[in-house]
DNA sequence: TATGAATGAGCGTTCATTCAT
DNA sequence: CATGAATGAACGCTCATTCAT
């Protein structure tokens, strides 16, 4: 049993090992950068070791890009935000989201990219019904409804407003990415434009237009 | 004379032909799994011909992504827009925006994803000044300033307001594109809730907000 | 008739225009560096109207050897030469030899180094009784035998002489051009020393070594 | 330990079985008559399997090259000629050198002609100082400074003669590989014609020559 | 006479993957 | 568990050459 589990743990930290190598890459050279080849010679194993782990690359590439999107999660989620207003969180949890994206930024774009089931899987979120099984946008649905709790917004409009939250917020962290020669000085005013400001007029705006 | 022009005309087909045959190879496969040789086999030539339409793979590339490129912008700055209301006119930008590009989404991601300088000389828009030389930015920084043109809205503020639409707006046309299944409905209701409410909570909230 | 002479002569300066474009681009890019739409090209023409003049780019190849050829043989058998002492005519040999080779080094060692019948035709110079039908080399036999002519040095080693002399001129013609950074100066004491001293031993040492 | 041997004996004979392919290639079809693929064919394997054996294209012809100028070097220097006359030693360096390069003609061409950095760092031996450096050049220029012992002969001199001893012997060679139809018997002649005769004639022919 | 469209072969190289050991 | 040999497909690109017009 505990030589079984010992293997097994084994087996974890290989897998580990290639992943971290594949990222790492990735955050070099770019998705289109990575091939088993190199992530053999980072790790000094050869290359074909590698298919013991794993079947084929697009396995690698879906746990890298799954290892990804959980930082990304888990910041949105972080416990630091308990305790605070409403609004200081939603300004917060969106200052994480764009932060944790931009520190991964190759595997976080091909994740959000990818047309692939395995990534939809996790990324998928414009779907009705999405804020109650996406942990990530569940976050943010959970702080919109306490912005709400004494309105009468119904549930199908907040949805809708994560969800449009959400992909607003990505948008703005591609472009960052894409253009990535604009300074961090006009980064920095976008981002705390963005979640200091313009979050808090989606969510405050509604009671004037939504009437 | 005709002669001459009947060629030019078959050159332009030809390019015409190459440039498509790109394009859905991109959307098929993605811009990395574009390549000389399924552009040929798709249109059933011989992969050296193209060569004598364009000098490179770049060259191509670039031209898919002006394309597309091309038929948004136009879509942006729209005549029928004149006369009305500078708020009903961010709405029907906005929307002509999504949806031109929904119409050419291959060429629209790859342009919009290129951090090729030739791409980013077309699309890149967050910079300082965008607003005044980039003809869609424009559009929509002439829109906004007549909504707050009897307020004391500073230009710089105004300028990142247009930058932040824009790239909320890339953000759910991307979105809408990944997640290719989520159905007509929802994405009506999406991109009609995103552009007739919260564009302008974006650009009403900001009188209480911007205190 | 004389439209026909004048097609005659169009079609000769034709065939001279791609001869010397196909010269330069040897000269500016080697012989690998030559092809047949970088003639073109320089020349202005499409490329198919070559084939109209020459049957395929060996011809071209084999032509230009030719004319490289010629202007070595020009340079050794020249009239200047006449007049003066066979000692002094075969230092002058030697050296417009040198220097005229020197000026199309491409192709010249294309020439000698080709191992193809049409190249052989006009390189050969080793066989027995060579000396008899190569203008070049029989300028080179006719000095000697002006300079042995008081001796009993037989015919057959006087043309084994020519044909070392020559052979050895190769040599040092084609090492100076193959280590093309040796400089100007250690170039002409090399040329001067070889033509200037050694020839001349190798002509006079006949004298007390073939006794 | 023994397995571990076997496997590098292994690889060094797919090198070798590699570099006498492209030997054999290079004398067919000439240096640029030499590929990749070509090499693949001849040996009976796929194209991708060279590279686990070389680096490059470029590795491959250092290699070839090496390979025959290290045979003609330890050709001039062999030991048999201690204890002669500089003279006959002269002779029989000369005789060695000329057979050695005749043995091994693609190897030896290819090196000799070759302008690539890699290729002169062995065959340059014009260069002033030369004679100090090159070991065969060297040997050359001991026997001519034994020779000459008695004389007031300088070092600049002999070492030029050494040169061009050396050049015009690589002019004899080069031009009996070209011309290889010559016979065996023309060939022995003048080869023994060469190195029994003008070059003594060479050495000798300085005491009148160079007053 | 001259063109330009078109082909097919070839180039060096990289890659994911398989398999015997 | 791990290796290294090996393959076959693919890549962008250039070339000599042909052919209908």
């Amino acid at each position: 049993m505990t030589i079984e589990k010992r293997r097994q743990r084994e087996i974890e930290e290989m897998k580990e090992l290639i992943l971290s190598a594949a990222s790492s890459i990735i955050s070099d050279e770019g998705l289109d950068g990575l091939s088993i080849r190199k992530i053999a010679k980072k790790i000094e194993y050869s290359p074909s070791i590698i298919y013991h782990y794993f079947n084929d690359k697009e396995e690698i590439l879906n746990n890298v890009m799954q290892r990804g999107y959980k930082k990304i999660v888990s910041a949105v989620s972080s416990k630091e935000l308990a305790g605070t207003s409403p609004e200081e969180r939603l300004v917060k949890m969106t200052k994480n989201y764009i932060m944790a994206a931009l520190k991964v930024p190759d595997e976080f774009i091909a994740a959000q990219l990818s047309k692939s089931e395995e990534a939809l899987k996790h990324t998928s979120s414009l779907f009705k019904g999405a804020s109650k099984v996406k942990p990530a946008l569940y976050s943010l649905y959970q702080c919109l409804q306490d912005i709400y709790k004494n309105t009468h917004m119904d549930e199908d409009s907040i949805e809708l407003t994560a969800q449009v939250i959400a992909v607003s917020t990505l948008g703005l962290i591609i472009k960052i990415m894409v253009e990535k020669d604009i300074g961090e000085e006009q980064r920095n005013r976008l981002i705390d434009f963005y979640s200091e400001d313009i979050v808090l007029r989606i969510v405050n705006g509604s009671r004037s237009s939504n009437k």
